[in-house]
DNA sequence: CTTGACATCCAAAACGTTTTGGATTACAAT
DNA sequence: ATTGTAATCCAAAACGTTTTGGATGTCAAG
């Protein structure tokens, strides 16, 4: 049913070799050959087979993206937006997004492995980098080009792309000591994050270096979910001491407790959110021609 | 570098094919030889290549799922959760999921097409319906196996599921009117979309069921987008004569609104959503095995 | 000893493309 | 006439797997 070259080649009485030379453009066809060529091939609707391609050219053209959730159901809408840039961009190249979900865990590597080794995709992109992560030496070890969101404990040697955390937190924090906030809470997300790490150090710094000190009681560890946004900040106003201003690390937990605050009828600070960026400014996957 | 079946079979003295079969578990290689082929397929570390394995096998394994985005960088959350569901299932059978973004438009059509001919994928899903969708005609003309999130005007001739949004706007309503609201206004979605149409006609009815006019200047069609749903609702508010309540047709616009309402200090009603499905009942996507 | 049945193995073809390494022709220069 | 050169074309190999259609050997029944 589907056209392949050989159809193309039986139709004009030309070789399949002929056919696909003419078709990439080679300039040893002639321009009349090329022209009926093209012409029926398009009259035709012939498009290449992808799979023979791939296995003939050994690329894929194809990025994977393998997207940590944490349930079965559950996902971040940061992912999404994200999804959406990189899907578009990669159609601009040709390229496709192949995409997993998969829970952090043993079974994570093993969809890392089958990736890699099955040659699936001729890169990836990691996102939600943890401190020490086994996806990052797992893809340097094999040696396949990828490039991480987010950053690593030692995070060198590979190209990754990163929001500029501590910067937002240091903001944020000055914003809030400017609107006269002393008593300062935060909403962490789980130690393993590497952008968890990275607030939290940009958080203490900033708070000592304006002479205040950091209240252990009002600093709780959520998991990025709406949900414990929710409750965390419900513990954190039901305290006898409690403090006057909220930090979260990331939007959902902040949404979930700013419909805490509603809910209680205690009025939300206004939302402060930043994108700063920053980069390895190493090369990135190889793009071809 | 990767480790080829020829590799092993070289290893071990065999021909591909004995260590092919004998991977495959076919009953005619030896349970001696068997074991020693799975022993150092495995010490060898051999995953079998995805795209040689596609080409023979005339199947990908892969199901494509093509995202509609309005503009470049914007992605409805909904999609989010749609997609770690699929990814999910579709792993747990050793699916891959091939996934791309587009606007609506011409270069749609041009994307389906790649993809159908191409052979990259052995079927398809098709989310966010239009009440006449150039997408499924394609496929059906294609006989390219598919199931649609959302039906068509002529909903028959292939598989579909659907949230029962006419229920929805059933009970919403009904909800509004035992709050004892008369005036209730309708943010509505772009009249193309299949399911803009559903709820629209249930909109309708339900008001006439209950005695009600529906007030036109009441109704007014936003683009999904919270910044609609904000915009929108602040129109409506301000008008002379406005109505009391208000009905969106996604989260994401009733999300706008509601900050659009607590930004006037207007106190938003409690939120009201349903997740009712319908199918139609057709056998869905062939699965093997 | 022959025949058949069974167990175990494998060479070659096939999937659809691109690349390699010529083959053929025409024509100009010697 | 011979040689060289350029312009076109193509058969065969290759990518890595699975499937097809035997081949070979062993053993029991006749």
């Amino acid at each position: 049913m589907p056209v392949r070259l050989k159809d193309i080649a039986a139709q004009l009485d030309l070789s399949v070799t002929t056919v696909s030379r003419a078709l990439a453009g080679y300039s040893d066809v002639s321009p009349q050959t090329r022209e009926r060529v093209l012409a029926t091939a398009a009259a035709m609707g012939y498009v290449p087979d992808a799979t023979a391609q791939r296995l003939q050219k050994q690329r894929t053209n194809t990025i994977g993206f393998i997207v940590p959730t944490f349930g079965p159901r559950f996902s971040d809408p940061f992912f999404s937006e994200l999804m959406a840039g990189i899907g578009n961009e990669a159609a601009r190249r040709n390229y496709d997004v192949l995409i997993s979900t998969v829970a952090p865990g043993p079974e994570e590597s093993e969809v890392y492995n089958r990736h890699i080794k099955s040659r699936r995709v001729d890169g990836m992109l990691v996102v939600r980098t943890r401190r020490d992560d086994p996806r990052i030496s797992k893809l340097l070890e094999a040696g396949l080009p990828f490039v991480a969101f987010g950053r690593t404990e030692t995070s060198s040697g590979y190209p990754w792309i990163d929001t500029d955390g501590a910067t937002g937190v240091e903001l944020a924090v000055q914003h809030l000591i400017a609107l006269g906030h002393r008593n300062i809470g935060f909403v962490r997300s789980p130690e393993f994050l590497m952008f968890s790490a990275l607030r939290w150090d940009a958080f203490r710094q900033v708070m000592s270096a304006n002479d205040l000190t950091v209240n252990p009681q009002w600093v709780l560890h959520g998991d990025l979910t709406q949900g414990t946004g929710k409750a965390l900040t419900g513990r954190l106003l039901g305290m006898g001491q409690r403090p006057t201003a909220l930090l979260y690390d990331n939007d959902l937990m902040a949404l979930g407790g700013m419909a805490r605050c509603r809910k209680e009828a205690w009025l939300p600070a206004a939302t402060f959110r930043l994108s700063v960026l920053t980069t390895s400014g190493q090369p990135s996957m190889l793009i071809p021609r």
